[in-house]
DNA sequence: AAACCGTGGTG
DNA sequence: TCACCAAGGTT
């Protein structure tokens, strides 16, 4: 039997343990379960390319409309590719972290140069994509293709340090035991290990939430370490909070906000009314965004999102 | 490896 | 109300 020491306790990983937490929280899945687009019959597996990136750090009700415009009006690769970098940053609207839609405009010019505008099935292929890290390398590779990876997201990290290691919530940063750990319970099954990874996810997400968790509707709850040490708040280092007003990020994101809303391009003076107080700070942020290919310079003073 | 990168909902 | 949080990635 596999035993994993993880932040202290030491969880008995048996072969019976297992088989029940993953019957338990499949059968849970196929109930309650989110009927969310992408997992739809005949999505195509650029359509759940879309999806994860679209979901990096943004709540999944505020992807679904626009997961919806875009794989309308880009259904593949060379179509999204073809278009100009500056209107995905428009249809990204106002998702947040607009870099994911460069970075998405990107990865399909990559899919058409080296994979026949396919999106490529191999981890390493994957990964070498830009905006595709560790997490939406496996998803990709598990929800579109069906395939045996580890999925390691917010979802699964907290599950498992509950049901698992009997901890509140994760390390604020994911660590090796982590994935270690998510590897060592997922099925052997490629089709089984692919839905084990979305429920746990989908479980992170309905029932075991960061803050209210609502254990009484919980199909693991008898068999969690957390419940049955008594849910004992978390102890780990401090997780430092996000600034957010008066950064950089503010003052960037009311610029873009700006130029979304035209297609003619918008002076200085006219970009100035996104933060008028600090010109030099407010400069410095423009210079960032063309900088990051998010703004183009344009003859005249004037500024537009990238033709 | 700590800090940065948006935006909106919520307990 | 206001931290906290959300299917992370990059530097």
């Amino acid at each position: 039997m596999a035993r994993l020491a993880d932040s202290g306790a030491v969880t008995d990983l048996s072969p019976t343990r297992l088989a029940t937490l993953h019957d338990r929280v499949l059968t849970w899945f196929d109930r309650a379960g989110r009927d969310l687009p992408w997992r739809r019959e005949g999505t195509t597996p650029w359509g759940v390319f879309v999806s994860e990136v679209m979901s990096q750090q943004t709540p999944v009700a505020r992807v679904v409309p626009a997961w919806e415009a875009w794989t309308t009006r880009w259904p593949a690769p060379a179509d999204l590719a073809a278009d100009s970098p500056g209107e995905a940053v428009r249809m990204w609207n106002r998702l947040g972290y607009p870099r994911r839609a460069l970075r998405l405009h990107e990865a399909a010019a990559a899919m058409v140069e080296r994979h026949d505008g396919e999106v490529p099935r191999d981890l390493d292929d994957l990964l070498a994509l830009p905006g595709v890290g560790a997490y939406t390398a496996a998803a990709v590779a598990a929800f579109a293709f069906g395939r045996r990876a580890t999925v390691v997201d917010t979802n699964v990290r907290r599950v498992e340090a509950r049901v698992v290691s009997g901890s509140a919530l994760p390390a604020p940063a994911l660590i090796r035991a982590e994935s270690t750990l998510a590897t060592a319970l997922l099925p052997e099954d490629d089709e089984d290990a692919a839905r084990w990874n979305v429920a746990v996810m989908e479980l992170g997400a309905l029932v075991c939430t960061a803050r209210a968790p609502q254990c009484d509707v919980c199909p693991v709850a008898d068999l969690c370490a957390w419940q049955l040490a008594g849910r004992p708040a978390y102890e780990g280092p401090a997780r430092r909070t996000q600034s957010w007003v008066g950064t950089d990020r503010q003052i960037r994101g009311r610029i873009l906000a700006l130029l979304r809303q035209t297609r003619d391009p918008l002076t200085a003076t006219e970009i100035a009314a996104a933060w008028p107080d600090d010109e030099a700070r407010r400069d410095r942020c423009l210079a960032g965004l063309v900088e990051d290919g998010l703004v183009e310079a344009l003859p005249g003073d004037r500024f537009a999102l990238p033709a």
